[in-house]
DNA sequence: TTTGGTGCAAAATTTTTGCAGGCTA
DNA sequence: TAGCCTGCAAAAATTTTGCACCAAA
């Protein structure tokens, strides 16, 4: 992520750029295809800027939810998490990156792929409904759990 | 969804049959389709049992969530919402149903279609995760919606 | 009668909001 | 300087838990 484009952002929308925005923009940064919960993030941000308070966190994703920097994720377990969105020049090709779950670990293996251009059409046809993202979760069970646990699937 | 079928499932877990966890299975069963918060849920069952407590609400949704009675999903709207799942017969062919939710309005537009066995298959290949369920959720604007705001995407 | 369930209230969590002071533009 | 932003604390909102009483098996 370039800096200088986020604060061309962050002028555009009437925001000022702060050490609390570009610090959780540069952790999200650092951290990518890992699905960080507020909490999470205000433990690395305290790392460096010990006094900044879990509100601002708060606040600041949000902020750059709506600046589409980052997306939003649920994984139904009671936390919301989030994750760097892809780079500007990237975001035409495909949509996000999805995730599989592994019910045996909990582990999240995020992975990239572009297969729902025909459902996407159908829908379109039959409902009327045009599509502009879409998200898609895989549950199941990855490698090691399968071998460590010999569970044939 | 049947419900001598469901008392022998209580048995066989050990659970009792009581009068809440069947109107609550009752009312789910009423609003197929529907995606109930737990709020919704104990309105609805006040209606018919006013003293019912908000808790056995969440735990009897949790209950029914294990049984894979019902559905647990999230529209990342800060609620956890539930649906009837599929009746036990049907549960092989294919997994749940997914999302359109459109972007103008909030609506949810349900929809079954499996087209991802292709993406599974290499999921498999690439990476050995075996997938057993998924989750899709598309994001877009429904007709009315792009009729109405004449918007051309 | 034994075991688990319910209802209520309290507690725990996650997220939002109000406000005084501080920083950006 | 004017207005937005932060930190802190309080408040909301959602979910979980403890416990005495009740109900199912």
């Amino acid at each position: 992520m370039n800096e200088s484009l986020f604060r061309q952002m962050l002028k555009e929308k009437g925001l000022k750029v702060t050490a609390q925005r570009l610090l959780v923009l540069e952790l999200m940064a650092a951290h990518p295809g890992e699905h960080l919960t507020v909490e999470d993030i205000h433990a690395l941000a305290r790392e460096r800027y010990p006094k900044i308070g879990l509100a601002t966190i708060y606040r600041t994703v949000q902020v750059l939810v709506e600046l589409k920097l980052l997306d939003k994720i649920s994984f139904d377990d009671g936390y919301a998490r989030f994750e760097l969105a892809k780079l500007p020049g990237e975001e035409n090709k495909g949509h996000h990156h999805h995730h599989a779950i592994c019910l045996g670990c909990g582990r999240v293996l995020p992975f990239e792929e572009d297969l729902l251009d025909t459902l996407e059409q159908s829908l379109m046809e039959r409902l009327g409904f045009a599509v502009t993202d879409h998200e898609v979760k895989l549950f199941g069970y990855c490698r090691s759990c399968r071998e460590e646990k010999k569970t044939d699937i």
